[in-house]
DNA sequence: AAACCGTGGCT
DNA sequence: TAGCCAAGGTT
C-alpha cells in the first residue's frame, strides 16, 4: 500500500484529533451527493451506460464484470450484444459459440450460466428481467451483488449494492481502515445500508456513483486522494493512512501447476479448434497425465467440455 | 464455510 | 504468474 500523495499540507494540523473509532458515529450528510455530484461529471463512458441499454444488456454485463475489469469486458460485451440481444438469442445459440464469444474473459463457467439464466428469464418470465431481488437471485449466476446491481442501473430501483469497491470505499471513508475485512461483515452491510438514499432514483444513483469511486480514485493499490470528491469527510485520511489490520490475509492461491492453469489450456485449445480435439494433442496440453485426466474429468463435469468418438480415436469438443 | 474457479495488467 | 487485484458465485 502506498501512501496517497497529498498536496503541500502539514501532516495533521488541518484535520485536528478526528475521533477515529470503529463504527463511529453516521457519515457526513454530505457524502453522498457529494459523490453523485462527482460522478455525473467523472463517469467512464462505458457500453452498458449506453441510453439504449437494456436491462438484459445490464444483467449480461454484471455477469461478465464478476472478477473481470471493465476494460477488459467492453468489446466483448459490445460485440456479445450485437450478436444476441436478447435472453431468447442466447438460450437459443450453440454452446460452443457462446464459449468462444466468451473468448478469455475468464472462469467460463459464468458463460455458461449465463446461458442458463436467459432461459431462465425466457421460461419463467416471459423474456423479461425481473426486477424483484429475490426473483433475480433465484437465477442462475446471479448472487446478492449481481441482482442488486440489476435492480439499480437496469430498473433504477432501491437496492444496496455491496461489491469489492463500495466495501473499499465504505471502509475508508467511513470506518478509517485501509482495506474491508477479507469477506463480507454483517457489520458491512449495515453501514452500507445506512448510506443508501430513501428514493429509488437517488440509491441507484449512489451505487453507480460509490462503485465508480471505488473504481477510479478511492482503488485498492494507490487510491488517488487528491482527486478524491470526499477526502475531506475519510476517516482513513483523517487516521493518517493507518494500514491494514487484517494482517492475516490469505495468500493468493498461486497459478503455476494448479487445476486452473491447467483447465485454462485445454478451453483455449478448444476455442481454439473448429472441430473436435483428438485426446493425443489435449495430451500434449500438459505433461502430467494423471493430473489432465482429473481436469478434463472436472470440465465434462462442469458441462464446459463434451468426449465424442468414443471408439477408435476419441476426442474432447465444447459443448453444442 | 473455506476452497475453488481464469486471465491479464499493474506494482 | 512474484504478489496483488479485478462490478462474485457456487459448493
Amino acid at each position: 500500500m502506498r501512501v496517497p500523495t497529498e498536496p503541500p499540507e502539514p501532516p495533521v494540523p488541518s484535520c485536528p484529533a478526528v475521533p477515529v473509532a470503529d463504527d463511529a458515529g453516521a457519515p457526513a450528510a454530505d457524502l453522498v451527493p457529494r459523490t453523485v455530484a462527482w460522478f455525473a461529471e467523472h463517469r467512464r463512458d462505458l457500453p452498458w451506460r449506453a441510453p439504449d441499454r437494456t436491462p438484459w444488456g445490464v444483467l449480461v454485463s454484471e455477469v461478465m464484470l464478476q472478477q473481470t475489469p471493465a476494460a477488459r469486458v467492453a468489446p466483448v460485451w459490445t460485440r456479445w450484444m450485437e450478436r444476441w440481444p436478447s435472453p431468447r438469442d442466447l438460450g437459443q445459440a450453440p454452446t460452443a459459440e457462446v464459449l468462444r464469444a466468451w473468448g478469455r474473459l475468464g472462469y467460463p463457467r459464468r458463460a455458461l450460466r449465463l446461458q442458463e439464466c436467459a432461459r431462465a428469464v425466457v421460461d419463467r418470465h416471459r423474456g423479461v428481467v425481473p426486477g424483484d431481488e429475490g426473483a433475480l437471485r433465484a437465477l442462475p449466476g446471479v448472487g446478492s451483488y449481481t441482482a442488486a446491481a440489476v435492480v439499480a442501473f437496469a430498473h433504477g430501483g432501491r437496492s444496496v449494492v455491496l461489491d469489492t469497491n463500495v466495501r473499499r470505499v465504505v471502509a475508508r471513508v467511513v470506518g478509517g481502515h485501509a482495506l474491508p475485512p477479507p469477506s463480507q461483515t454483517a457489520a458491512e452491510v449495515r453501514q452500507a445500508t445506512a448510506l443508501v438514499p430513501a428514493a429509488a432514483a437517488d440509491a441507484a444513483a449512489w451505487a453507480a456513483a460509490s462503485m465508480e469511486l471505488g473504481a477510479v480514485v478511492c482503488t485498492a493499490r494507490s487510491p488517488r486522494c487528491t482527486d478524491c470528491p470526499v477526502a475531506d469527510l475519510c476517516r482513513w485520511r483523517a487516521a493518517g493512512y493507518p494500514g491494514d489490520q487484517h494482517a492475516d490475509r490469505r495468500r493468493s492461491q498461486g497459478w503455476v501447476g494448479t487445476d486452473r492453469q491447467v483447465r485454462g489450456r485445454v478451453m483455449h485449445a478448444l476455442r481454439d479448434a473448429t472441430g473436435p480435439l483428438p485426446l493425443t494433442a489435449v495430451a500434449d496440453l500438459w505433461p502430467d497425465a494423471g493430473q489432465l485426466q482429473r481436469c478434463v474429468d472436472g470440465l465434462v463435469a462442469d458441462g464446459l467440455v463434451q468426449r465424442v468418438g468414443a471408439g477408435e480415436d476419441p476426442a474432447l469438443r465444447l459443448p453444442g
